[in-house]
DNA sequence: CATAATGATACCACATTAGTATCATTTGTC
DNA sequence: GACAAATGATACTAATGTGGTATCATTATG
């Protein structure tokens, strides 16, 4: 197994978003099309237009439609959270919640492993709370 | 989403042990049958004997065929490590490794989301690392 | 009006997890 | 030894989630 904390989706939004960035740092305002990021990133056409969309739809990005159309990063790199971005393709962060025939588990305020599941979380969201697209160009 | 840390075979197994071991602690070396482990914790019958055989397997618990068989604990509850568990249905225990185009991110060592994913798979270890199904049985 | 871009949406493929079904084998009891 | 009651082994099915395609509608530019 392999624990999923960040998704496909995620991640290609995250690559694409960097590209935007480091991209728009050199030539400012330039609007990026799906043919551009594709050709640079690699990534399946159809796959890749969907999540722009989505973070089209999110307000992370802005879309500019016909010709000569395409998009930009709708705000600094700076403040474009990966949190915000898993929430937006895997939903709110949470780890497993001891489900049992569809109910809560009854047991849950006691319950010790639940209270390292809870740790655990803890930990992860504080790890992911600051970090922004612009940490992860710089590598920090 | 919710990030599944511990799947269903984990949580019935450990559920199932903990109902061994609590049992056991009243009548000494009694042998319990999947027909009593079904009634007293609800879970589907199949489901749970390929779990049981699986913790046989495995040497947790040690099985006894034919009529008046079935399984008990092959060691005390103290010695029985959720992450022992959890390999056995889930495999090793880590989080994401950066998979692109089936070919490991050859980014990984620079990449700041890497470092934190890292974190969070150490903590996580960490935390689970001394749990057995005693401390569950215990709430600490 | 043609063209080149995104918007919206429905669909398909694949992997994993969860769960079922069946038959073989072993063991105790009469 | 026959029968019943238990597990062993294994193959199959169902449900879900993720990853990915395909198609058509809409909009903007020249
Ligand atoms: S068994 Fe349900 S929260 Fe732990
Ligand atoms: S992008 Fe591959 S390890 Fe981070």
């Amino acid at each position: 197994m392999a624990t999923k904390i960040v998704t496909r989706n995620t991640d290609y939004a995250v690559r694409a978003l960097c590209y935007m960035a480091a991209r728009e740092s050199k030539e400012k305002g330039g609007i990026i099309t799906v043919t551009e990021l594709v050709k640079e990133l690699g990534m399946p056409r159809p796959f890749l237009r969907k999540i722009l969309q989505k973070l089209n739809a999110a307000e992370l990005l802005i879309s500019k439609k016909g010709k000569g159309g395409g998009f930009r990063l709708a705000r600094p790199a700076g403040k474009i959270f990966i949190t915000v971005v898993m929430e937006i393709f895997q939903g709110p962060f949470k780890l497993n919640d001891c489900m049992f025939k569809r109910k809560i588990c009854p047991n849950r305020k006691a319950c010790f492993m639940r209270k390292k599941l809870e740790a655990i979380e803890k930990f992860a969201a504080a790890q992911l709370k600051g970090v922004t697209i612009r940490e992860i160009l710089n590598g920090r």
